[in-house]
DNA sequence: GATGAATGAGGCTTCATTCAT
DNA sequence: CATGAATGAAGCCTCATTCAT
């Protein structure tokens, strides 16, 4: 019992320094933030993280692993249901927008991070991938794509989007990209996919 | 004439520092390679690098200034008398393509390089913009835009080219994007905007 | 209890730093002392230095803040009660003397020191001249002081002592000036001022 | 012919990098100036600095040696004829007058320069030292000095110097202590000295 | 389980000195 | 004789990681 009272609260710090972690990678950069940053905003010492993930790499890794999979649950769940690409974009966005400062973070990071880091970051592309593929195929007929293959279309939406994120400074020098520009991203998409 | 010898050894040599640097900029990472990386790929000692650049600040922004102005130029070059987006297109991959490794860095790491650093890739930027500009305006008859800003396509087809960049490793293990999907990349940006 | 032991071997460590700082400085010189040389004679790791001292000039502003201050207090103490000339330079004196490598290095080095520890030298030199016009002003009709100012004595005292300390090499090859002509400095002073 | 004409001008050059040397010292420091500073104040390249001097202490070691010797020759000459201590504390100020800056230099570096250069510093104290127990000698009738050494009035009146240049930031912060306050300091130790 | 003092490898920069031209 | 590019030892400082409490 008391046993697992002490699991629990270490249970419970461990999820605070993941949370803390994000919120930090999301500010200063994932590879940029250092860990006593992250144990000063934790409230933490600073070898309480260490008492959590054995290297700075592993606090990356699951911060990212948890993120990353939190991001594609959420696109998943948005994305299920949509029958058209125009819901489906929105979902897209709407899975990433809860999160656009870390999301936009592994845009630019994500070759620099440890491998594990590098997977969780493909398992959220292929989400997408997955329920855009979905949508395509389904409105095949009603898409105007002049032969253009779905992964394409495909790349031609995700590097629209990043690329908006990448260049926040630039489009959304307050800090919400999406909030923003969504409908129009989303709209200008539509109408060069359709006629 | 000695006197010219010996500056134009010294040129040499910074040249050489400005070339090596490049390459291990595009290989490591611009923020991530160390002084000590640069003087030995370039076989000078370390001091030797600060004779040349009075920081690693300004090691950076010499050799951005060097290859953004060269990229800037051979853009200028290549896209001057481009009729049709096409042209225009693929005069734009022609000439971020031989400095592939190196301007792939650039999109991922200018928000974190100096200032004027930061200027020399906005500066590349600015005449692709131009450029594109000026066609897309000739081309609005005969391109079917339904609507949608220049701007908005400019930053389509360059969310597109730097999304594969980004993700050279997936695209192009072997590292040379534009040469293997430059063609596919135009075509199909081109399909989209024509009916 | 737990946690003021660990407060108290820091604070020990910390004083240990000040201690061997100032022995180092007083030895080697203020300015010519290195971080490392520091380290290495306290017997703690290179990186320990900065964790208790940010940066070059804070250690040597709190060595000099704190042994400056420790010259002062005890200036004041052992002057505050002296009635006559004679005394005060020997309660001067007395002050200086357990100190008297580091503050022969204050007389040398104040002028390049950071501000903060200039201040402190200053600080000292007030102590002195405070008590020094005060006994002069009181003794003014028992000393022949033939028109001379009481800043001019002053400073005819401080600098025959800071003349002796600077040229200690020549006056006590031993390194203890004012313990071999500490009696002999106040003797002549007096007999000078006096008829 | 042509070989006389070279060494003339090799000649030349040290004597103009002395002066320069010289210079540098006097405003910056003789510990602190850099060997490039003096070449650049010097208008020659660096290597040339090391052309005429092995290392630096040997240019510190010359600079001190050739100006020390001047300001030693230069007491000489002003003092061999005082017969009055008075007109010797003036020629003592007026030998120092002219090289105020570097003089002061000397007061508070020359526990840190060569030995050479220490040697140089003790022959200038020597060249005072000789005129004043010269002078005191004969006016010992006529100064009261109630039993003082002439060692002793020696180094009251160095020390009382010496404590105005090393303070030259408070007494002169123009930066010409002596001709501000050289004739007080003559009258003031003279009045002490006298009945 | 939590703490935070201590560690030390590694990075940037300076500057006296050398040597080929 | 003069030059100045090149060298490399030495110094300051950062930060991930360890470990005694």
């Amino acid at each position: 019992m008391t046993e697992s009272k002490r699991q629990r609260q270490k249970a419970q710090t461990k999820e605070h320094l993941i949370e803390t972690a994000y919120a930090v990678f999301s500010s200063r950069g994932i590879m940029a933030a250092r860990m006593a940053d992250i144990a000063a905003a934790a409230g933490v010492s600073h070898g309480t993280v260490f008492l959590h993930f054995n290297t700075q790499e592993a606090l990356i890794e699951e911060v990212v692993a948890h993120y990353g999979a939190l991001i594609a649950l959420e696109t998943h769940a948005l994305a299920e249901r949509c029958g058209s690409m125009e819901e489906l974009l929105r979902a897209h966005l709407g899975a990433i927008s809860a999160y656009e400062p870390f999301y936009t973070r592994l845009v630019l990071e994500n070759r620099m991070l440890p491998t594990a880091a590098r997977d969780s970051w493909i398992d959220i592309q292929s989400a997408v991938s997955l329920h855009f593929n979905r949508v395509a195929e389904r409105e095949s007929s009603r898409i105007e794509k002049r032969g253009i293959p779905d992964a394409m279309l495909f790349n031609m939406w995700m590097g629209l989007v990043h690329y908006y994120l990448a260049n926040g400074g630039l489009f959304a020098p307050e800090g919400n990209v999406i909030r923003r520009h969504g409908t129009t991203l989303v709209g200008s998409f539509l109408k060069l996919l359709n006629g």
